[in-house]
DNA sequence: TTGTACGCGTTATCAC
DNA sequence: GTGATAACGCGTACAA
């Protein structure tokens, strides 16, 4: 790691000329300024990013917090922050919080210690202490937060979605997942589509899950069919939870489309892949981090410079969601 | 936040002392122990990391540096890698090189700016001067280099032992999908494969292909069954692209595994939700994960240590693949 | 056993 | 225009 000090008497200069001429600051003569920047070719010179952090008590370093990588709905999420950041020349410390509370409390102690200018959090706690006493911007992912800035899908009409398309396409016996209650945006699908069924004046069944695993989403389905074996049509809290309707519904012989529809929630990259394809409603996730990340971007600069004025220029953002029109709905010549 | 010096003039007692206490580093009375001690809880104390890694030229940084987080077999690595950096109080600075060189060395740069103490990566350039002039410890992942260390699966092994399920379970005309030949491991499994089946004396043919991705797949699939109508078993290069050969031969009306047998490759979380459950040969993907960030702590470690004696102390880990079987093979009664 | 003083690499504020 | 120099928060010789 060659240093400031360094490049400055490599180029003859005082260590002040040189941080001049690298952050664009103050006058130099093009003589010297020439100079430094030969000096820095030279010497294959990067800034020290940690004594800047520390004198300025600001990295180029955000926190992104996310329950799990591993569920296939976050990676776009985390894709869409990344590629804001990185062109933005902001670096991203990740951590995963399982949503527990300690390992959540955990990472944004660490954030903080490492001088991040900002967090983007999936978190089903976002009124928590540790987000309201936190000098730095946050921006809360795919979860809602009352007095906090979000980046969030529409679910209710998602939800509003899903039961019309389901009917639309003449499925009359609905059972609804109704997604784990500590999630927002499963409980903002959920009310949606109930809401819906009933305006429609449709029957319905509910049945309860408390996670979006595929094992426990098995013995949901299985659940399902058992105590509601007339149902023709499934509305799944998301599409994990869908693709174990579907298989349970294979292995009880029934037909999909034809003998039971089946609409997901997400459209991660799975549902196309799967047979027949599923039809969903598709959550931006990309789109959705990338609007967080340039949020907070936002956020970021308007601290940097006017500390005091103006604040809260900016607001939350719901992104809309789409219906998604795969195999596992039946096809209908008028909608539209 | 609450400064060292903070804590030092609310305990009475000098910066030095604090420090001690903190770093359990040199003697200290019992009481003023204490004192500190309280101090450090009343003001809820934390230790400002970046002076930390400015004065001692090391953080608690790792560098973690995956091609693209958004395909399906990477999560796994990364939450293996984050779960072990975790436990041993190491944070990541994540990023995605879509494997492309000015990408890579962009984050390299950044990793070191930030004083990372350690970096893993998943590339395709291990033997390029960003990792050879690297001051500290690199570990590959999934990726073979010829003098650093890695963690990867023994894809050759993987290759044949597809083609020995394959024809144990009674295919005969076989086909090979060639993986990207950028990518090592891809080509370790399609040597294997190949070897094992001439060793086999059984005919076979090869469709190279460029990438993993299902949209380019979906063409490589269709040119198989139309150049090789005659195949009764694909080896993919991976579960993506043996996905995308399910996909095609249903559109043929092709029965699996009646017709043609399918053996994909890595184990990603879909293999088991398609429809028919694709069998496939096994990277245990988040383990190879916390090895490699185990391997990568010990380094650290080590470096800390003795700084010039017994270097080299660790090798690269080769990880055991395992035939996963599934639905997209047929059964055998005798195989064991 | 404890405190003083310096240095880590940078930026910013002054003189010159 | 340019160069000393203090400061950011911390850890550690060295002195006391």
């Amino acid at each position: 790691m060659t240093t400031i000090k360094q490049v400055a008497s490599y180029a003859g200069v005082s260590v002040a000329t040189v941080s001049r001429v690298i952050n664009e600051t103050g006058y130099v003569h093009e003589d010297t300024r020439r100079k430094v920047e030969e000096a820095v070719k030279q010497l294959n010179y990067k800034p020290n990013e940690v004594a800047r952090s520390l004198y300025k008590k600001k990295s180029r370093l955000i926190g992104l917090l996310l329950p799990d990588i591993t569920n296939p709905y976050f990676p776009l999420l985390a894709r869409g922050v990344e590629d804001r950041m990185q062109e933005n020349d902001f670096r991203i410390i990740f951590g995963n919080s399982d949503e527990d509370r300690q390992k959540e409390l955990d990472y944004m102690d660490t954030f903080i210690q490492n001088n991040v200018v900002g967090v983007i959090s999936s978190t089903n706690n976002p009124d928590t202490d540790c987000y309201a006493n936190l000098k730095i911007p946050v921006v809360f992912l795919d979860r809602t937060s009352s007095d906090s800035l979000s980046v969030y899908a529409d679910g209710t009409h998602g939800g509003r979605l899903a039961a019309q398309e389901m009917i639309a396409r003449g499925s009359r016996q609905i059972t609804v997942l109704q997604g784990p209650a500590h999630i927002r945006p499963a409980q903002d699908r959920f009310r949606g589509a109930v809401e819906e069924l009933q305006r429609l004046n449709i029957t319905y069944h509910v049945v309860a899950t408390t996670s979006f695993s595929f094992k426990e989403a098995e013995s949901w389905a299985k659940e399902l069919f058992s105590k509601h074996p007339d149902t023709d049509g499934v509305i799944a809290s998301n599409d994990i939870v869908a693709t174990a309707v579907m298989h349970e519904a294979h292995r009880l012989g029934k037909k999909i489309p034809e003998d039971v529809q089946i609409i997901g929630f997400d459209d991660i990259p799975l549902s196309s892949l799967l047979f027949p394809p599923l039809s969903t409603i598709r959550q931006p996730a990309y789109e959705m981090g990338w609007e967080a990340a340039g949020l907070l971007i936002q956020l970021i600069e308007q601290s940097q410079a006017a500390k005091s004025s103006m604040r809260q220029l900016h607001s939350s953002i719901q992104l809309p969601v789409k219906f998604i029109e795969r195999e596992t709905t039946r096809k209908v010549d008028f909608h539209g």
